[in-house]
DNA sequence: CCCAAGACCTGGCGGC
DNA sequence: TGCCGCCAGGTCTTGG
């Protein structure tokens, strides 16, 4: 369920093993992943040193001198330091062997992660270049959702999902964060004012600070990078609460599909 | 350009 | 216990 929290977590979690360090070499088990991982990505990285690891969106980034290996961990994807040796399981598809004899291991059972190659400017790349504002960057503010909200017919639960409006909302903090500014997920976006904008944007922010700071959110497959879970579940509000009551009022939350994807909502606390 | 729906995969769960 | 349908964290692609 890698949402950003996650991401930044992961990404927390595996600096120290990393950053740095020496690549020697991967080792590629599966590269049928959302695309396939690139034939010569071992040989073009063997032997780079990993200058920094950093994040945008949900993409980690292994900026290495003339590019950077781009790393997504799709909807089931989890990355984790061995020490080197530990056999690899079945959906174990990557690895990363690290100067100092560490591995870094990639485990997708779904297969929607993606490990490639961008070459420098990484920035460039056809998944990095028309994404969205950073929801924890300064610019991310309610004037900026209002305009591109102002005329979308699309529901606020799916703009704010829009990658190219801001990265790295999900499905779990964009129902959670539409709770705490008081928003119904399927309210047209066109429809919400400035003032509910910034409430919105102010909630997005907040929502994924917390969960950050708790490791991120446990759900079925998710384990941190050191192998332990993370504890923002207990602090959800709606998401995967359908039927409970709601935490402020009591009022059973309801569920409804909105693009697709599974809204939980109060409908007393949410207008 | 905007929007809705489809596609990619596997595994876990509830129901029968 | 076994099988079946449904559901799940993402997001690119397609077609209207």
């Amino acid at each position: 369920m890698p949402e950003l929290p996650e991401v930044e977590t992961t990404r927390r979690g595996i600096v120290p093993w990393v950053e740095g360090r020496v690549i020697q070499g991967i080792t590629v088990r599966e590269p049928r992943l959302r695309w396939p991982v690139p034939p010569g990505i071992g040989e073009r990285v063997a032997g780079e040193r990993v200058h920094r690891i950093r994040r945008r969106g949900k993409y980690l980034i292994f900026e290495l001198d003339g590019g950077a290996v781009l790393l997504h961990l799709g909807m089931s994807g989890s990355l984790r330091v061995n020490p080197s040796g530990v056999p690899p399981g079945k959906h174990d598809h990557v690895d990363f062997l690290m100067e100092g004899g560490c591995c870094l291991r990639l485990t997708d059972p779904r297969r929607f992660g993606a490990v490639l190659w961008a070459p420098a400017p990484v920035d460039a790349h056809w998944l990095l270049r028309d994404l969205g504002l950073e929801p924890l960057d300064g610019e991310f503010t309610g004037d900026y959702l209002y305009e591109h909200a102002r005329h979308r017919r699309v529901s606020i639960k799916d703009l704010v999902m829009n990658a190219k409006v801001v990265v790295g909302v999900g499905n779990i903090y964009a129902n959670e964060a539409l709770f705490h500014a008081g928003i119904r997920p399927g309210i047209a976006a066109r429809r919400i004012t400035r003032a509910r904008c910034s409430r919105l944007v102010e909630a997005i922010k907040s929502t994924l600070e917390d969960a950050i700071r708790a490791g991120g959110t446990t759900l079925r497959d998710f384990v941190g990078s050191d192998g332990q879970p993370g504890y923002f579940s207990q602090q959800l509000c709606v998401y995967g609460r359908r039927g409970e009551p709601c935490r402020i009022c009591g009022s059973v939350l309801k569920a409804a599909k909105i693009g697709q994807r599974s809204s939980v909502y109060c409908s007393h606390c949410q207008q």
